[in-house]
DNA sequence: AAGGATGTGAAAACCCTGTGAACCGCGTTC
DNA sequence: GAACGCGGTTCACAGGGTTTTCACATCCTT
């Protein structure tokens, strides 16, 4: 399972608007989720925007830049907070830093070097902050719980080898969403798929047999021809089930196929 | 691997004479332990220093800076880098930022703020690991005492060595978590693991005929194929003998049956 | 109906873990 | 100073779980 960067969450807090304009464009290209306030935001403002870090100009906020940067550092120790500002001494950089700061830049400075280094800040506070464990995905019958490296169904471990279960976490957490071949073992496999591989299908076979051995009542991967597959729990129903001339794959019911089996 | 609070280990990588005696001094007069290197140290020995952070002007190390910081960052995820050097371009700056440095500063610079920068980093990989020390963990018949790095049965040592008690440790701390070979390699031997390395399994082999041999009813160390290990007390039920009775291919057989390949 | 795509079952290839023992480096003992 | 005990590392092999590969059946779109 090869993560990428993983998109990074920040505020900017400046109102020096070519510094911003220029940041913006390079935070839009690197697909950074970013937002940018004119002025220091109450603390409880920054938690709800769960952000990864904040890059401030202190400047913008007067006098109080100090001890909004000390009450911002004490209450989100999880924050990366990186100051840029112009013409500091280094008796204010030391202040800063000592406060709670991660890092101070000076300005002007090249918004790629910002970015550097506003990954270096995440990527360390991450390495050691065991993240806070998204809690156990759950969908109809299932569970899946990335702690374990394993799904659960009624209590009962589904028994998925590493591969399995990383192809279903994929699935799962793009809940709804169609997925192609190529993604999906880009996703699991870690790199790019060999033309005619049936990898996936097969290892979407093995996991819809364990699947449905403890959770009958209910289908979760869906074929999409063509296309990939998509993860959606649904309840299957008795009535219009079980068509006997199709044995094999009731999961896609006549019914429905406009809607299951469908390019869009 | 737990390092106190207090004083930071740290290693200087340079050779210039006026710089480091006055860092030195500063560093001295703070009560950090330090050491200077007139020249890149082979990683091992780096990993013997138990150090918190380095500060490397990379053009000690000629040519071979860039090889030498990636090898660093990427043996040793836990050590502070701080690079430090005279007229390095934006480009220089993010490819080392890139490449898994903390920080880096230009040449000239403070003393005190080069200390404040490498606080800043040791501040943030310490930061989350605050465990203000639990008690005696106790789980089954056994009992983990970090306070004397050695676990008890019955009142009775086990008679762990040192990295058998911290691999313990690492994987009771988890309790009921599985983590990766890399994971535990990385936490109980504090730098990457190389490609191949078994280190994990025997010392995982040792502890288990250890933990055996005083509570013969107990399982502690479960194996997750492909994964790593996972720790959680398990009596061992009398009727349900070692027999590998792999039955004919239930697909989904592992309800809590075998023990040794456990994989809930 | 043709042709490409997916579902299936099983064999073959591959990789992981358990395990015992040799091998090293170090500090202690004789 | 050499032998010895200890802890840690590296090897090699066995056994078996996992992944990949195949061939064929079935299904969908054009």
């Amino acid at each position: 399972m090869a993560f990428s960067t993983g998109t990074i969450r920040l505020a900017v807090i400046d109102t020096d608007t070519g510094f911003i304009r220029v940041l913006a464009n390079r935070l839009d290209a690197a697909g950074w989720e970013h937002r940018v306030l004119s002025s220091g935001a109450p603390v409880d403002e920054l938690v709800a925007m769960k952000l990864n870090a904040i890059v401030l100009d202190p400047s913008v906020l007067g006098p109080e830049g100090w001890s909004y940067l000390d009450r911002v550092c004490g209450m989100l120790p999880g924050l990366g907070v990186i100051v840029c500002s112009a013409n500091s001494t280094v008796a204010q950089r030391v202040r800063g830093l000592r406060l709670g700061a991660d890092d101070w830049i000076n300005k002007p400075c090249h918004p790629e070097e910002v970015m550097a280094r506003v990954e270096a800040v995440v990527r360390r506070r991450r390495r050691s902050q065991p993240q806070p464990e998204s809690g156990p995905l759950v969908a109809g019958e299932l569970e899946v719980r990335s702690d374990q490296f394993q799904a659960f169904i009624s209590g009962q471990s589904v028994g998925l080898t590493r591969r399995e279960f990383e192809l279903l976490q994929v699935l799962a957490e793009a809940r709804g969403t169609v997925i192609e071949r190529e993604d999906i073992y880009q996703r699991v496999w870690g790199y790019a798929m060999a033309h005619g591989d049936r990898s996936v299908d097969v290892f979407v076979r093995k996991l819809r047999r364990k699947l449905e051995r403890l959770s009958a009542g209910w289908r979760y991967i869906h074929t999409h021809f063509g296309v990939g597959y998509r993860f959606e729990p649904e309840a299957v129903v008795p009535g219009e089930a079980e068509i006997p001339d199709r044995a094999i794959e009731p999961a896609v019911p006549m019914v429905e196929e406009s809607e299951e089996i469908h390019r869009t």
